[in-house]
DNA sequence: CTAATTCCCTGGAAGC
DNA sequence: TGCTTCCAGGGAATTA
């Protein structure tokens, strides 16, 4: 699914290929993703300014406000001819000239908003919480958070308010490459754990970022799955597996409502 | 305020 | 082979 390190590779890969182009025209072919998609006809004629990101939102911009994508857990954007025919999940595409930009969503979790004003402001972004790879997400921030609550260390990191773009995927690997089990209360880690643990963080987003610049061929890579970062996660998916550190059997459970893996040898 | 639960949706895997 | 069942997941909305 499109974790913050996918969102922003296809950031990267739609942004020279629509900065500056005029939208000739728009199709929606579903308009019932996670929210009803607005009536977006007076987009044709405008100019694309920006292409940019916040939290897993992509934000385009353009004279009159911003086009909020989001790719939920099955999304993804391609840009091909206009005259491509469209598969069964392709919701929404803007066009400019030859080409299209087409959202496929089988599973329709998505999301394509308007927003007029500044787009940080809007009800969905305006409260977020710091990028996981900006100076706004350190030790003492995170330290901070994770005193005043008892839920457990993994919840905290997937708590869009505190962190964005740490879905499952990265909160699992980062808390194995800490050492901290998913289940601690986050009160209960030392500060000098949280400081690995925002190290890790930051260095597993990172590294995934530079791969989907590197191994992926390009952004349209899609069919849902984490992909090229696949290959080296150490416990996420890997129940009952063998630790590749220690040797362990790796456990799992439901912490919050979603799957948890961890290391029993490696991580308390 | 925090915390726990529900819900949206469908492809793919597993079970029969 | 074909059917049914279950699970995955981001994150807003709802309830406690």
């Amino acid at each position: 699914m499109p974790e913050l390190p996918e969102v922003e590779t296809t950031r990267r890969g739609i942004a020279p290929l629509i900065q500056g182009k005029q939208v000739t025209g728009l199709v929606v072919r579903q308009p019932r993703l996670r929210w009803e998609i607005p009536p977006l006809d007076q987009l044709v004629g405008e100019h694309v300014c920006e292409v940019s990101r916040r939290a897993k939102y992509l934000l385009i911009g353009f004279d009159t406000g911003t086009l909020i994508i989001h790719l939920g857990m099955s999304g993804s954007l391609r840009f091909l001819p206009a005259n491509a025919s469209p598969d069964r999940h392709d919701h929404f595409e803007l066009q400019f000239g030859p080409h299209a930009l087409r959202l496929r969503d089988p599973r329709r979790f998505g999301a394509v908003l308007w927003s007029e004003g500044p787009p940080l402001q809007h009800a969905l972004i305006r409260s977020l919480g710091p990028e996981p790879l900006s100076q706004d997400f350190h030790s003492d921030y995170l330290y901070q958070q994770a005193r005043r609550r008892r839920i457990p260390i993994k919840q905290l990191l997937m708590t869009g308010g505190v962190v964005v773009g740490v879905g499952n995927i990265y909160a699992t690997e980062s808390l194995f490459l800490s050492g901290i089990h998913p289940g601690r209360a986050c009160n209960r880690v030392s500060k000098a754990r949280l400081q690995t643990l925002v190290e890790q963080v930051k260095a597993v987003l990172a590294r995934a970022i530079q791969q989907g610049g590197t191994t992926l061929r390009d952004f349209q890579h899609e069919d849902g799955k984490p992909g090229y970062f696949q290959q080296q996660l150490h416990v996420y998916g890997r129940e009952g597996e063998t630790c590749r550190k220690c040797g362990s059997t790796i456990k799992a459970k439901q912490i919050g409502q979603r799957t948890s893996a961890w290391c029993p040898g490696c991580q308390r």
